[in-house]
DNA sequence: GCCATGGCTAGTA
DNA sequence: GCCATGGCTAGTA
C-alpha cells in the first residue's frame, strides 16, 4: 500500500459520525489536492476490508455522487440517522460543516 | 485502465 | 456537458 493511500484511509476513517468530507477535501486534507479521483477508487474498492465510512463522503456540491438509486439511498438514510440534514431533495448544505 | 471528481464553458431562457 | 487530472489496485504473466 502506498503512502498516499493510507494517508486518504486515514483520513477517511477519521471523519466523525455526524459529519461529511468532500472527496477533493479528502484529497487535500493527504496532501494532494487534485487527487479527488483517487479518492473514489480508493472509497470504490477498499471500503469494506478497511471498515471505511464510505457514506461521509459526498461531491463538492454537497450531492451524493452514487449512481445506483439502491446505494444513494442507503446512503442518505445513514447520514441521516446520524443526524446530517439535507436540503431540498439529496442535498447537504456544507457550509453548516465548515465548507 | 479505472474511477462515487471538479471546475469551467457554452448555450438556453 | 465536457475533459484534464492523479495515483494506483487488481489481476495477469
Amino acid at each position: 500500500m502506498q503512502p498516499f493511500t493510507m494517508l486518504v484511509i486515514e483520513q477517511i476513517k477519521a471523519i466523525p459520525a455526524g459529519k461529511v468530507m468532500t472527496y477533493g477535501g479528502i484529497a487535500a486534507a493527504a496532501g494532494s489536492p487534485r487527487a479527488a479521483r483517487q479518492v473514489v477508487r480508493i472509497l470504490h474498492s477498499m471500503s469494506g476490508k478497511y471498515q471505511l465510512p464510505w457514506h461521509r463522503v459526498v461531491n463538492a456540491k454537497g450531492e451524493i455522487a452514487l449512481m445506483d438509486d439502491e446505494s444513494r439511498f442507503m446512503q442518505q438514510s445513514l447520514l441521516k440517522d446520524e443526524g446530517v440534514e439535507f436540503i431540498r431533495d439529496g442535498r447537504i448544505d456544507l457550509s453548516v460543516y465548515g465548507m
